[in-house]
DNA sequence: GTAGGGTTAG
């Protein structure tokens, strides 16, 4: 019958079709009554209207004044616009009450233009102050608070006089625009000049407003709070949304505390009151409490509304409460077919993110696709669900079929991208989404910068720090902090710890992040006067904060230090797990402590697993202690046989040991279980583009270019010391080959690349995928002296800063093949005596009277203990014994020499 | 013919 209505009007609009007319105001009296029958509106009024309009079409009735009015206001009311706007277009000149059904109608589906132009084409004697208020709603619908503002503005000029719905309207549009501090108390001036003030809807936005204003403004929150306050204990008559806005109002600004009181006031509360505490609660995870109130709701025989079942939904979701959250849904079903009713999608919306919360992602999809009405939130909530259950691809193939995707949609698919590793693949989306018009939100800044920390994308990286500074918001914490480990993570840690020095407020993440970049770049000891400092002003340091302790330690060689923290962690309420038991065995392993590693392992509560014995293997490929190294590589094998790295480790440890039957037998395992090893390769960002290296490199199309430069440099470097250690090709080559297999790692192209097309003058930065290979790192200690620049590689595992020379890592990163045996006497000049008695030792000196160089790390820093002694340490060997021979002239000596 | 702050997606 609808159809056959709709077609009826589609024909006669199409055709124009003139039908004989009969008796006038019999017809006007019949269908006057039938479209009363049409109120209230419903589902039946709306097909009924239909039916009402296209007899009168048929009958030759032509619909004028209130009959047009009646039938467009039916027709908005059931989404039929272009109906509505065809009638509304028959009019000649439109009454007020037409063209404000109109607006009206247009406002709420979203079609503001539209809505605008039909409001300017009314001339200013037919407007009122209704038509006024319809566009007014209007704005505050499309969150578009400062068009709210200049209309009103513009209704004054025009000499209109507003009403408590055109005051309520503006300060509900102030609300939305978060600057308006000073023209607050402006319109609060005018609202109680006015005389509106007695109005209880208008105070309630006033309430709103300033509430409001407080969760923008951080610095004055709760002197506006107390505004709020005054006006709701000053009011005579209050109404439920009183109740709901004060109480939501301290909620939203974390004052639980005021919030519950305001709620214990009242004896009996509506609903809305409950949801608007309870959610409280829930946004601060105060899971008991929440489920407190729902008790009471249910002892006290409130019924549950939407609101209600969403909440409780959430907080099943929310605290793991999955049995519970079903037999709700179980409760929900039966409620909808005892009363006919359908929930709205946010009890849905609820429903898929508690299923997919507790993994059941297939009952999640299935309420997603039984939703009458799925809006944006539905297929956010599905999208979430595919990136929290971990297959990427299922979150990319949906979020491409999203019709509307808002901010968030952008948000969490690029999160989701960056947490995969698919750094790349999220700032593409990051430049679609700024392409499509959305402007990126801090959570999305946060995520971004976490690519750009993964891929080290240090210019991608500076690039979004200025697009956050340049949209003049302040960021969050969780941008921030993701900038200072970005900074770490692509090689400048002078700004990560000016971005954290800089911070009015920090929490321990922040302290987290700042103590791993120290740590990855070597700054070992800076690293624990940062965690001193963070136990000095109260932060309790937890799993991660140790963790990255231990990284510092063993980035730096500070075995001491690493135990001594270790066994402090227990006085923290930390228990070590066995990621900090890994650590530890790197640490002693990477200093030769073999007996020390092994104890660690033996009083260790849990089975060893995978990253344990792969710090014991390059410990011992380090030291070149087979035996143990070999089994370590046998349990390795087994927990994890498709490991390339272990076969990789084990081959060179029997090629160093000069075993070649080993390597081979190595060898042809790793091919027998189809294991391949990852490619070495390494890349230079050169004017916004990566360039790729790999070894023996011939893809590039410069490669050649880079390799004469590479010979042309050769004999200078020979000049200066440096010798190709051909140690590092573990193949059973001749020796003229291994030197030329030397000079093609992809870690020299890449540097040699940059030297030759970056700006004079500019750090070299390099990434390499895998550890940075010893000769490569020698030969790029002697170009930064030969070149006089600063070149940084990020390798696998962490940074090396070289400088005239040096690297930061003291070659303590460097993978060895040589194990340093112990020294009797050597000279040390020390350099400088702080005032805190840290001594400071310098680099590359002490001659052993055995007449064997060492290395100290470049710069050494140590306490002296309480009888003023001081242990220094060289690579990975304590130096137990040594005498102090010479100092420079005016320097200090902590101890006079004594040996430690 | 004009309105409304308690819900859901990170």
């Amino acid at each position: 019958m609808r159809n056959a209505a709709r077609q009826a009007i589609n024909f006669v609009f199409a055709h124009n079709t003139s039908f004989p007319k009969v008796e006038l105001r019999a017809l006007a009296d019949r269908y006057t009554a039938q479209l009363q029958l049409c109120c209230p509106p419903s589902s039946f009024s709306h097909s009924y209207a239909q039916i009402i309009h296209a007899q009168m079409i048929i009958s030759g009735f032509s619909p004028r004044g209130h009959f047009l009015g009646r039938l467009i206001d039916i027709y908005c009311q059931s989404n039929n616009l272009s109906y509505a706007r065809h009638l509304f277009d028959k009019i000649p000149q439109p009454d007020v009450v037409a063209t404000t059904t109109m607006v009206s109608a247009y406002c709420s589906v979203g079609k503001l233009k539209e809505a605008r132009r039909i409001f300017d084409e009314t001339p200013l004697c037919i407007r009122d102050v209704v038509c006024y208020n319809a566009m007014i709603t209007g704005y505050n619908h499309n969150d578009d608070g400062a068009a709210t503002v200049e209309l009103f503005k513009e209704m004054l000029g025009n000499g209109f006089r507003p009403d408590h719905f055109t005051f309520s309207g503006v300060l509900s549009g102030l609300s939305l625009v978060a600057d308006y501090e000073r023209d607050c108390n402006q319109l609060h001036c005018a609202i109680v000049k006015s005389g509106m003030g007695c109005f209880t809807s208008v105070l309630n936005a006033l309430i709103f407003l300033y509430v409001k204003c407080a969760c923008s403004l951080f610095v004055e929150s709760s002197s506006l709070l107390d505004v709020g306050r005054e006006l709701f204990d000053g009011m005579r008559e209050k109404d439920e949304l009183t109740w709901t806005t004060m109480i939501a109002g301290y909620v939203r600004n974390d004052d639980l505390v005021s919030a519950q009181q305001v709620f214990d006031l009242r004896s009996e509360k509506p609903v809305a009151v409950w949801n608007a505490m309870i959610s409280g609660y829930l946004h601060h995870a105060l899971y008991p409490e929440a489920l407190g109130l729902f008790r009471r709701m249910i002892n006290e025989g409130i019924q549950f509304d939407e609101y209600t079942y969403t909440n409780i939904l959430s907080l099943c979701g929310d605290s793991g409460l999955f049995s519970q959250g079903k037999e709700i849904h179980a409760c929900i079903l039966r409620k909808e077919e005892k009363w006919g009713l359908e929930f709205s999608s946010s009890v849905n919306n609820a429903l898929i993110t508690l299923y997919s919360r507790c993994e059941k992602i297939r009952e999640a999809r299935h309420i997603f696709e039984e939703m009458p009405v799925k809006v944006t939130v539905s297929w956010n909530a599905i999208l979430s669900g595919y990136v929290n259950a971990g297959h990427i691809s299922d979150a990319i193939h949906f979020f491409h079929k999203i019709p509307e995707k808002n901010l968030l949609t952008w948000a969490v698919m690029i999160a989701a991208y960056a947490q995969s590793g698919l750094g790349e693949e999220s700032l593409k989306l990051l430049n679609q989404m700024r392409l499509e018009g959305f402007q990126p939100c801090d959570y999305t800044f946060a995520a971004a910068v976490t690519a750009c920390s993964n891929l080290g994308a240090l210019d991608q990286g500076r690039q979004l720090h200025a697009l956050v500074i340049r949209l003049g918001f302040e960021p969050s914490l969780s941008t921030t902090n993701a900038l200072i480990t970005m900074y770490g993570r692509c090689g400048i840690v002078e700004a990560a710890h000016l971005i954290f020095k800089t911070l009015p407020s920090v929490d321990s993440i922040s302290w987290n992040a700042m103590i791993a970049a120290f740590g990855q770049h070597g700054h070992g000891c800076q690293a624990l006067q940062l965690f001193e400092q963070m136990l000095e002003v109260g932060i309790k340091p937890d799993r991660i904060t140790f963790l990255n302790i231990l990284t510092a330690c063993s980035h730096a060689g500070l075995v001491d230090e690493g135990s001594r923290y270790f066994n402090l962690m227990h006085s923290y309420g930390v228990s070590p797990q066995d990621d900090h038991y890994a650590r530890l065995v790197d640490l002693f392993c990477r200093a030769g402590k073999f007996s020390d590693a092994r104890q660690l392992i033996e009083k260790m509560p849990f089975e060893p697993d995978a990253p344990m014995w792969e710090a014991l293997l390059s410990g011992c490929r380090l030291h070149g202690k087979l035996d143990i190294g070999i089994e370590a590589a046998e349990r390795l094998l087994h927990l994890v046989p498709q490991h390339d790295g272990t076969y990789i480790l084990l081959s060179n440890m029997y090629a160093a040991a000069g075993k070649w039957d080993d390597v081979t037998r190595v060898r042809k395992l790793m091919r027998d279980m189809g294991v391949k090893k990852e490619p070495a390769c390494s890349w230079i960002d050169v004017e916004n583009k990566v360039h790729i290296f790999f070894v023996d490199d011939t893809s590039h199309p410069e490669v050649q270019a880079v390799y004469a430069y590479l010979e042309k440099l050769g004999p200078r470097l020979r000049e200066l010391g440096y010798a190709p250690d051909t140690m590092y090709v573990l193949h059973d080559v001749e020796s003229e080959q291994k030197e030329y297999s030397l000079s093609t790692h992809s870690e020299k192209l890449a540097v040699a690349y940059g030297l030759l097309r970056l700006p004079i003058g500019a750090t070299v930065r390099v990434f390499k995928n895998l550890r940075i290979c010893g000769d490569c790192h020698n030969a790029i200690k002697y170009i930064s002296k030969l070149v006089q620049r600063q070149i940084v590689v990020r390798d696998g595992k962490r940074f090396h800063h070289f400088k005239n020379g040096e690297c930061s890592c003291g070659d303590f990163w460097v993978d060895h093949l040589e194990a340093m045996t112990s020294f009797s006497v050597a000279i040390i000049i020390i350099r400088r005596i702080t005032k805190t008695s840290l001594v400071e030792f310098s680099s590359s000196w002490s001659v052993g009277t055995q007449d064997i160089q060492v290395e100290l790390r470049p710069v050494q820093l140590a306490y002296p203990n309480e009888s003023g002694q001081v242990k220094l340490q060289t690579n990975g060997i304590t130096w137990n014994q040594f005498s102090i021979q010479a100092h420079q002239p005016g320097w200090k000596l902590g101890a006079e020499g004594v040996p430690v």
